[in-house]
DNA sequence: TGTACATCAGTGAACGCGCGTTCACTGATGTAC
DNA sequence: TGTACATCAGTGAACGCGCGTTCACTGATGTAC
């Protein structure tokens, strides 16, 4: 990063790094490749040879984050010998971390539409992100008697759907900005109830 | 619509449209102003009669969206004679169909991320989205002892983070298409499990 | 240590393209008489 | 009913611009001897 002259040195990182913070700012579908270029100090053409296109680069950036997604959430949830409970709460607090700390991560990872499908490393590292908060799911579910169990897979889908919504709606700039609320508050609040729903927590407070 | 010439009749709505099905395709910063005049069937000069910009058209788009919307809220959660509770999970399928229904609409009110507050007409609007949402938690939370009832705010936060949540993950194309589970489904089963949280509905199932 | 050479990351010029925006215009519509 | 005229919605040409993409090139780096 620091000695700069004829090669970048590091060309690739520092155009998905580009890439990022444009996403971030004007959302995945809101900036230019040239833009990315010219970001990483560098001219349209470099990018070539690094990505296909805009679509590779976006992939990309939404790979990384998946690895970092997963990593943290699996951290938060098995890193220590907490209860399950307490360690699922944490979980969820990793999550609004990540989408704190890595906006456009996570907007190249659940915002920007490419299919996951294109190219198999990305669909790999999408799995293991789901996969982590269906197993956080599954530990916690253990806790459930078995015939009122839900799918832990329905489980773990409420869960991320209830994070991703907070997320979109509260923890952002514009539009939901009128709640009076912090998100953390909002997610750990309707996560107790949505436990106490399932029985894995008391009823009363 | 029928007799066509010089004059469209109606291009303002006409260019509304247009920029609908954009969104709904390309996403609220995927196309051009250009191309929704063509649509339209008009010169992209024309488009300036109408709208100041692109910023503006999407305002408009997003305008209509919350009209529609407060207006199916309401009438789900308020037209007919059945319990709260009833009426609540009404709402919440009212709240999917929506999203179903008019995808270039919700994309506009939701993730275009214009500023609400350009334009006092929008403004007005989408406070009444979340007015009639609030609305229809405050009504439910009555039925909780008021000791324990969290503010109907926060009930109509968690409520709508859920909706939104499964709508963009669950119910969108690509990418957590990977659940076996309907989004109404989804949907259904999460609001029950909140419920539930809250003692609006028995423990056991 | 020094030299010659292969490699290949990044350049810069070039292209055709569609965009946003302006402008004087034109022709359809409505209305006053 | 007919005519003259005002209005104004949409045209089309024009502009400068930045984009994506290609190409032969250049110059920094690494390595074989």
């Amino acid at each position: 990063m620091s000695k700069r002259g004829y090669h970048h040195g590091n060309l690739r990182q520092g155009l998905v790094d580009a890439a990022l913070v444009l996403i971030e700012q004007k959302g995945p579908t809101g900036f230019t490749l040239s833009e990315a270029a010219k970001r990483a100090g560098v001219t349209p053409a470099a990018v070539y040879r690094h990505f296909a296109g805009r679509e590779e680069l976006i992939a990309e950036a939404a790979l990384q984050g998946h690895r970092i997604f997963s990593d943290l959430i699996a951290r938060a949830f098995g890193g220590s010998q907490k209860s399950d409970l307490l360690a699922f709460e944490e979980t969820g607090r990793a999550y609004l971390d990540f989408a704190r700390k890595y906006p456009g991560h996570y907007m190249a990872m659940f915002e920007s539409g490419i299919s996951v499908n294109t190219n198999p490393d990305l669909a790999l590292a999408a799995r293991k992100s789901s996969d982590v908060l269906e197993q956080a799911a599954i530990a916690l579910s253990k806790h459930i008697p078995e015939d009122k169990r839900p799918p832990a897979a329905m489980f773990s889908a409420h869960i991320w759907a209830l994070c991703h919504g907070v997320v979109e709606l509260f923890a952002r700039g514009t539009p939901g900005a009128k709640t009076q609320f912090q998100p953390e508050e909002l997610l750990e609040s309707g996560i107790g109830i949505y436990l106490r729903g399932l029985g894995l927590l008391p009823p009363d407070q």
